[in-house]
DNA sequence: TCGCAAAAAGGACAATTGTCCAAACAGCCC
DNA sequence: GGGCTGTTTGGACAATTGTCCTTTTTGCGA
């Protein structure tokens, strides 16, 4: 549920060390303050160090979906940056959150010029890929009830940390819905 | 809905020309044939240059959820060669099929020695990323019937050349509800 | 401590979707 | 054409989820 990539962030880290401190920046962010918003021209790739964000799209008719959680070590724009696009979806800190940001013409440079760095991005974006073919697929396939008993075993504290509303909107479902989903399992002691 | 590259196609139609045949290698397949089946090893990166398939996963209860269908330049493959992970969905012909393929190792080294095919799998990656994400969050935001329309609007004909059950596996829906919709709409005029 | 506002929880009903099964239809062999 | 089989469609009811709104709880300043 709370997406990491540990190996990442230890080269990010160890870059961060060597090379000059124009290249790796680092930024801090406090609660509910917006990362990066949709639609806008990205000019950074962000490598999360510390906290949790979530990433959302706002639909037509005023939803807003919950695509991920990001926690340690995930990288968020380089999609933009990669495929020159404006920004799909909104980043925002649910706890205190610093990042690393890359400036993105260097971000490319080193895509190029670092092959380790190349691989660790390409692998990134493979384990994005899967990781939502099997989360879309198991959420259309199974009830409310089976996701949430699927949150509670990857990620027990989930309840505690994350909103209740956000909860709800990453499973697409309403607040009321999740309340009661919640209660049912409550009475039969699965929660 | 019907997946597309044709940047990609282009290229590997080059490197077919250009590179001695057991590179870049050509295979046909019948409609219903498995061009790719989950939990095994994968030995060849696919790149579709005729018709359709379908990739999908199969639920722990047995429903089986399309994830995409894939056209002319789309890639499969790629993501357990990068990640060395075994397959997790399956692939399998809807209309007669012709693909190129590349052995995996060969793949890993184009990526590494050809920095334009390196972009354009990064790029294909990207994309890939992108339309799973718009789809998961309109399929959860939206009813089946907006669902309906959003398909025929990007594919006038798919009721036509995708079958039933399967438009049903894909939107995550039982075919009674798919055909119920169905009926509605025929009945409104606007299928 | 009281009172207020905001957030969270839940009741009642409506709408949507699923399950189960029967009817309708098409293809095909004799 | 008659009868068989498999596929497609739809009826009836059950279960799930959403909508709307009220009640309850919580946090906080006067």
């Amino acid at each position: 549920m709370i997406r990491q990539n540990q190996e990442l962030l230890n080269y990010i880290i160890k870059l961060h060390q060597i090379e000059p401190h124009d290249v790796v920046i680092e930024q801090h962010y406090i609660p509910q303050e917006t990362i990066i918003s949709h639609d806008k021209r990205v000019n950074y790739v962000y490598i999360f160090k510390e906290g949790i964000a979530k990433c959302f799209l706002i639909e037509d008719n005023g939803k807003e979906f919950i695509e991920e959680f990001f926690g340690k070590g995930e990288i968020v724009g380089e999609i933009e940056v990669i495929n020159s696009h404006l920004t799909v979806a909104n980043i925002e800190a649910i706890t205190s959150v610093v990042v690393f940001k890359i400036q993105k013409d260097i971000f490319m440079q080193l895509l190029d010029s670092d092959k380790t760095f190349n691989h660790l991005i390409l692998r990134a974006l493979c384990s994005k890929i899967q990781y939502k073919a099997i989360r879309h697929s198991y959420h259309q396939s199974h009830p409310v009830e089976s996701n949430l008993l699927r949150l509670k075993r990857d990620f027990p504290d989930f309840i505690n940390v994350i909103p209740k509303q956000d909860i709800a909107n990453y499973l697409g479902i309403t607040l009321r819905s999740l309340n009661r989903t919640l209660n049912d399992l409550k009475e039969r002691y699965l929660f």
